[in-house]
DNA sequence: AGTGCGTTCATACGGCCGTTTAATATTGAC
DNA sequence: GTCAATATTAAACGGCCGTATGAACGCACT
């Protein structure tokens, strides 16, 4: 029973770093020293092993999204008062800070963007599955704090939200040094290549990149920056 | 000189439906009705095939960028006047609505967040230059309007940006789906799979999500919605 | 001890992959 | 027309892929 867990354990490693195509049955079997065929066996081949991780990894994230809005609702005596920075906090912080809730490395949100881009096409409804829960919750949440948008747009914009956030992680080493030439000075060197030393690639401040996607996400569905935002 | 074109041709067509892993040579080289080993001949292989499938595309999506901010920017009078809104659908429109300069298909936007996404961890700086340029005239003509932030900050929200219409046009049928049943009151429950019937390219209404994604972005960087919005 | 079942294993199979090769066709300058 | 450079072709190569197979193993239960 040990080795399922091992598999998991191996094929998430692998895939968030490399992604879903370029990572064998053989790589992830190897890495977690367990024999080849184990990945049938167990998953029943390598599209099943890949809908698992996924699904290992988001189930935790959605349920502590659920969580993290809960305990913001109990704390503000109700959802009438819940500030919308609270709401797009408890979207936002289980994707950029999986580790709070057990799901390893920040390299998730690369995976789950490779996930939803490849599955449009090619996988089945399992994306579906995996967001319709969380996505209600909230548009839910959001009505009772902003009804005077429509769940259309509410929908819009937490999906926008969340490709800021995905988009950024994906980018933000990059987006940084765009940034510093843009401004002109070029300070810190660390420029070479081969950083890949360890999976501790998380050069960005993630504390930051949650608040400052929140801050622009905030302005986008529309409420006040600063203080209480509830009339 | 013809089997170079019809390969980049066909190499696009297939990459940006179904994505750079999935698409063989020969897939291409077939659909381009040309024989394998051009690919190698005029590319160097599939890599060099990719980056310049890549390259073809973004460079005019780049180009039409400026060309509308130079546009705008004359139509105001100086970049001082230059209201945000016009900025930033001067780098968003490109992207929306590719074919305005002449990049076939909304598939695009998948095909650039697949070369991205992949590319962080395989490809070399390819994708570094497709953006510099661009990414350097928008934040000096920002810095312009919106003395008040960072270059750093700027960049940030281009990128929150581009990622809220990258992920929504990726996910664009499923957030719909997800705001119907939000709406509505049917449980959804649909347990065997296999909604794979109709994979209909642009049911979205591009200009309408173009316009959203502005709105959106344009709160974020703190600009007005309505009217003009200069001091 | 023997049986049955779930699990792990080494190994093999057919297939598609990207690339290479060497021969042929086409071009264009002289 | 000649000849070298460029371009295209058919065919083959070695390699890795995902999956299947059937034997071996562990272990509770009788």
């Amino acid at each position: 029973m040990n080795t399922r867990e091992q598999i998991l354990e191996a094929a998430w490693e692998l895939y968030s770093t490399r992604g879903f195509e370029d990572v064998s049955v053989r790589d992830v079997t190897t890495a977690a020293g367990v024999n080849l065929a184990s990945v049938s066996y167990h998953f029943g081949g390598k599209e099943g092993l890949m809908q698992e991780t996924v699904k290992r990894c988001m189930n935790p994230i959605n349920s502590y999204r659920i969580q993290l809005l809960e305990q913001e609702i109990a704390k503000y005596g109700g959802e009438e008062k819940l500030p919308l920075r609270s709401i797009l906090e408890a979207f936002m912080r289980p994707l950029v800070m999986p580790e709070e809730c057990g799901v390893q490395s920040g390299l998730m949100l690369r995976l789950v963007a490779r996930y939803l881009i490849e599955s449009d096409y090619a996988i089945p409804s399992v994306s579906r599955d995996l967001y319709t829960e969380a996505f209600q919750v909230f548009v839910k949440t959001l009505l009772v704090r902003l009804p005077h948008l429509t769940p259309e747009t509410l929908v819009k914009h937490i999906v926008f939200a969340s490709g800021s956030v995905v988009y950024y992680h994906g980018l933000g080493k990059l987006a940084l040094q765009l940034s510093r030439s843009s401004s002109g000075s070029s300070g810190s060197s660390n420029a070479s290549g081969s950083d890949a030393s360890e999976q501790n690639a998380d050069e960005i401040d993630r504390e930051q990149m949650l608040c400052d996607v929140i801050e622009f996400a905030m302005h986008g569905f529309g409420g006040d920056t600063h203080g209480a935002d509830d009339a």
